[in-house]
RNA sequence: GUGGAUAUAGCUCAACUUGGUAGAGCACCAGAUUGUGGUUCUGGCUGUUGCGGGUUCAAAUCCCGUUAUCCACCCCA
């Protein structure tokens, strides 16, 4: 039975402290993303169905079992599985030669009903960019310079991103058919899997985790043995930009990414520091047919939920968390007291500081209330101070107090702000 | 969609094997200190044992079902 506070299965809340992580992790990249002239796309979180099925692929697990898709007034629409086919869908509504060129980045939740596990929702979230510039080596290596640059800037510029071809559109066929012509002597050392993925999605058995597999998988040549020469010097000329950029990664060609847009360059980076879900992030060029037009661009995803996690796994969160400002506690005994307290809470704010008081209660637990909260300085009015014109000033870290005149109050304190702000 | 584990106080967990009135730590509240937080001491509050059914004189405990969570497979960020 579902109980009322929960929410729907593999969704999640996201609140304090956590999501002090989450906007930052959103601030940086933001900052990053704008540093190589990129800018923010809002697309809708529902589409058309069939904006998903014609682009990632009618066959692939992701539209056939994992799409949240509902009827409404007669259309067919589905919760989106993930960025880029709406992104594509909006470019393709744009005046021709409008859309190359564009730079674009999104934030935002994606669904897919799967079964939960470490790392993996129902409900989860992406950063994700589309570059949809003339093709080329350039603009991918470009692309994943962003992609480690938005890494480091998380404090995650350790990571290691793996990088690989699928070669160009028209050689699928080819590099399947060499893949299986490769594999066919072995099918007998494949895991019952793989057998079944030799038939329906071979390039997976290139990845598969079973000892017996990856012992064949490492005798087979490379997957650009199948392609031709044009798509094997193109991935070197990525390599090559990429060395001038200044970005390190591993070439990789056991790498497989799943959906049927990919073309040329892909890449994958993944941490030990998740589980069996370990791809933090994912990317390539790309080619999708929609509206009557054709587009490429290269982009990639980031799971943030998996991003936030590897932080906190490898306790690299305070680096990213900036220190809270200085907070200022209000104790007030007696209705006087109180009222002069909302006015002076509400100048102090006015003039930048974060200021809070509690509802009321004894002066032991206002002050309690006041340590709680964390809070640099209580200050405190009560009959006493009331009829000597007085408020204490309190530093709770040093445990000092001292009397201050009213009208001295407010300036005091935002001196004591600006000063432990230095 | 498949498989395994789990579900007890706000939180982390014990009690389950062997059925007999539900327990600890932390947190919270109060007092020691009637106008002063953090440390200490003392006291106090907190439960349809996830939910529904069954067996039994008696169920947190055994059985069945169900929902959720965690982990893995499949697949993917």
């Amino acid at each position: 039975m579902s109980s009322a506070h929960q929410p729907v299965q593999g969704m999640s809340d996201i609140a304090a402290p956590e999501i002090r992580l989450w906007q930052r992790v959103e601030a940086v990249a933001r900052e990053v993303l704008a540093r190589y002239g990129f800018e923010e796309l809002r697309t809708p979180i529902v589409e058309f169905e069939s904006v998903f099925t014609r682009s990632l692929g009618a066959t692939t697990d992701v539209v056939q079992k994992e799409m949240y898709v509902f009827e409404k007034g007669g259309r067919h629409l589905a919760l989106r599985p993930e960025g880029t086919a709406g992104v594509m869908r909006y470019a393709a509504g744009l005046a021709p030669g409008e859309a190359e060129g564009a730079r674009w980045y999104y934030f935002g939740p994606m669904f897919r009903s799967e079964r939960p596990q470490a790392g993996r929702r129902r409900q989860f979230h992406q950063c994700g960019v589309e570059c949809l510039e003339p093709p080329s080596p350039l603009v991918d290596a470009e692309v994943l310079a962003l992609q480690v640059d938005l890494l480091r800037a998380w404090g995650l510029g350790d990571c290691v991103v793996r990088l690989n071809t699928r070669g160009a559109g028209g050689e699928t066929a080819a590099v399947t058919a060499g893949l299986r012509a490769a594999l066919q002597p072995h099918q007998a050392d494949l895991c019952d899997n793989c057998r079944r993925r030799f038939s329906e999605n071979v390039l997976r058995v290139l990845d598969c985790k079973t000892e017996g597999c990856r012992t064949v998988v490492a005798g087979l040549p490379p997957v650009t043995d199948f392609m031709s020469t044009a798509s094997r010097d193109y991935l070197a000329q990525v390599a090559g930009h990429l060395d001038a950029l200044g970005v390190a990664c591993r070439m990789d060609p056991l790498l497989v990414r799943g959906l049927d847009y990919y073309e040329h360059t892909i890449w994958e980076i993944t941490s030990e520091a998740l589980g069996a879900q370990n791809a933090m992030s994912g990317g390539g060029r790309y080619r999708i047919q929609i509206g009557g037009r054709e587009l490429t661009g290269v982009g990639f995803a980031i799971g943030l939920e998996r991003v936030i996690s590897v932080l906190q796994t490898l306790g690299r969160t305070s680096a990213l968390l900036p220190a809270p400002p200085p907070l200022v506690w209000l104790v007030g005994l007696g209705e006087q007291a109180i009222q002069g307290n909302l006015a002076l809470m509400q100048q102090l704010r006015a003039a930048g500081l974060a200021c809070r008081m509690a509802p009321g209660g004894s002066l032991k637990s206002q002050m309690r209330a006041a340590d709680k909260s964390g809070a640099a300085w209580a200050v405190i009015r009560g009959d006493d101070e009331l009829t000597q014109g007085l408020a204490a000033l309190k530093d709770l870290a040093a445990g000092r107090q001292e009397s201050v005149p009213l009208d001295r109050l407010a300036d005091e304190l935002i001196r004591r702000a600006a000063a432990s702000r230095q």
